[in-house]
DNA sequence: GCGATCAGCC
DNA sequence: TTTAATGCTGATCGCA
């Protein structure tokens, strides 16, 4: 409190903040009515940029890689504030901060060496703020209706664990895999399945095969698995995100994912479900506040328009800018039929095998994935690189360049180190080999999202709307509008999303209005 | 505390 | 020949 308006002045008159992992600290200034806006160099950032495959950004492990010395006092980077005044934390923040001072010159010569100014200057260190922002807005939760839908949920896996028991003909933990393989492979003697590394394995995949074997007990244990995921994870973990002021606010992590992806975190608003009906209910429980709508506005198929676009592939481009439903077209050109003769089946191969393109996946995933022999995949996928021949070129000559350079890189120039390639092991090569073929696509659709989400704030900011964005999942932005912005703020925000980029194909965006996630996605 | 297993989303 | 989807986070178990 003493030092409240010299903390202020300091940071709003200075017009150059260097910071290691500024958001945190943003965030607890901004709670302070503190907007520290003119940050130039997150060091944190910078490193992850230069390599963004390392497992902790901690002020200590950047000094140590790239000054080779590391501060010695222990600082808690948790954003806020010290004041009390002992010399230890004095001292060590200190000792912190001529460490970043040393550091700054260092990582910008890196950032410079790998051309990456303008990725860091134009798109990463805007976002610091924009993330900032969104993650001290959070999103508003309807805690009544999450309480109902876990009560449901709690009363659901208490009946099946019952059933489970008596048709076990012994009490035990459903959520121990190491108890149910015991059940199913010693006392029913159910044949095993694959192995993990400490047994035979129970997941899903494994259980759909025993089925038939067992179904009464085998039934049942794949809905309590799907329910406890729900209870626990999304009904009692979301109940307990819930801050003071009814709404959650998530942590979103810049120097996460290796691909340029964000990540979320506290809770992770990322894989809120939406596939099934019963997951898809969690939805409802983020909603708009009193005279506010939520716009949920999401890329269509933005990794499939990259590739179109990476690859040159003229199928791809001339069906994408013809509007086509691009599952169907993949589909027609691949099966070889007209664009109206398309089943439903073909359609949804294609679908499944232009999903699985983007993560490099070969004949046996796909074959996993569409439950179909090896040997019918193999020919599907052998008649996609036909169709579209430039995708495979691509493909393989992705794998060719990271090899000769030891990294991929995004059209905006965002590196990926891929080591694995120089593998002796045959299973990590691989792997090199899908990341290869993964990360410039991936990568690319992150760059453009992120382009995206800094101009959407931008242009919210400088025209003094009310709107916020408040959420962001990978390729979706959920904006928290007022009623009276709506007409306006709709159209801008979908003309800032479609464009980001100039690829050879053009984005579509999907855009829809409701009062919970779930409503506005229709 | 930590690895392993499982499962949710893009 | 091998293995068996990109990228994440989290709940839980069970051993240390």
């Amino acid at each position: 409190v003493l030092l409240h308006d010299e903390v202020k002045q300091a940071f709003t008159e200075h017009r150059s903040v260097v910071c290691h992992d500024a958001k945190p600290f943003m965030r607890s200034l901004m709670a302070d009515g503190i907007d520290l806006s003119f940050l130039t160099l997150d060091t944190a950032i910078a490193a992850y940029l230069i390599n963004p495959s390392k497992s902790s950004y901690s002020l200590a492990s950047v000094c140590g890689e790239f000054l080779g010395a590391e501060p010695t006092g222990s600082m808690e980077s948790d954003g806020t504030f010290d004041f009390g005044g002992t010399d230890i934390s004095a001292q060590s923040c200190a000792e912190a901060a001529v460490f970043v001072s040393r550091l700054a010159p260092v990582v910008l010569a890196g950032l410079a060496d790998i051309h990456n100014e303008s990725l860091y200057a134009d798109i990463e260190n805007p976002l610091v703020h924009v993330l900032a922002k969104m993650e001290s807005a959070g999103i508003a939760v309807d805690t009544a209706a999450l309480l109902s839908i876990k009560d449901r949920l709690t009363a659901e896996t208490q009946e099946l664990t019952q059933l489970l028991h008596s048709i076990a003909g012994k009490t035990f933990n459903v959520n121990s895999p190491t108890q149910l393989r015991e059940i199913l492979y010693t006392d029913r003697g159910l044949a095993p399945g694959k192995k993990t590394k400490t047994g035979f394995s129970t997941d899903a995949a494994t259980l759909e095969k025993l089925h038939d074997q067992w179904p009464e007990f085998i039934g049942p244990l794949l809905r309590y698995r799907e329910v406890e995921k729900l209870r626990s994870t999304y009904g009692e973990g979301l109940l307990h995100e819930i801050a003071p002021d009814g709404r959650i606010h998530a942590t979103f992590n810049q120097t996460v994912a290796r691909t340029g992806r964000l990540s979320s975190d506290q809770p992770n608003l990322h894989n809120i479900p939406v596939r099934s009906d019963e997951g898809k209910v969690f939805r409802t429980a983020f909603v708009a506040p009193k005279g506010c709508s939520l716009l949920v506005a999401d890329y269509n198929q933005i990794e499939l328009r990259c590739i179109a676009h990476l690859a040159n592939d003229p199928g791809l481009i001339s069906a994408f800018a013809a509007g086509e439903d691009i599952h169907n077209a993949t589909a027609a050109r691949v099966f070889g039929v007209a664009l109206g003769e398309v089943t439903a089946d073909q359609r949804s191969k294609a679908k499944m095998v232009s999903y699985g393109l983007a993560y490099g996946m070969e004949a046996y995933g796909l074959s996993q994935r569409l439950s179909i022999g090896v040997d019918e995949a193999s020919v599907i996928l052998k008649a996609y690189f036909e169709a579209f021949p430039n995708v495979k070129k691509y493909m393989d000559d992705a794998i060719v360049e990271a090899r000769r350079t030891g990294y991929t890189e995004t059209l905006f120039g965002r590196r990926r180190q891929i080591p694995e390639l120089l593998s002796d092991n045959f299973r990590v090569r691989q792997a090199g080999e899908r990341q290869a073929m993964n990360a410039a696509i991936q990568g690319l659709a992150a760059d453009i999202f992120k382009i995206a989400l800094v101009r959407i704030d931008k242009l919210l900011t400088e025209k003094d709307f009310l709107s916020r964005v408040v959420l962001q999942v990978h390729d979706e932005v959920i904006v928290e509008v007022p009623d009276s912005e709506k007409e306006v703020v709709g159209p801008l925000i979908l003309d800032t999303m479609r464009g980001a980029a100039d690829l050879s194909v053009p984005f579509e965006v999907n855009a829809a209005w409701g009062d919970t996630w779930a409503s506005a996605k229709g």
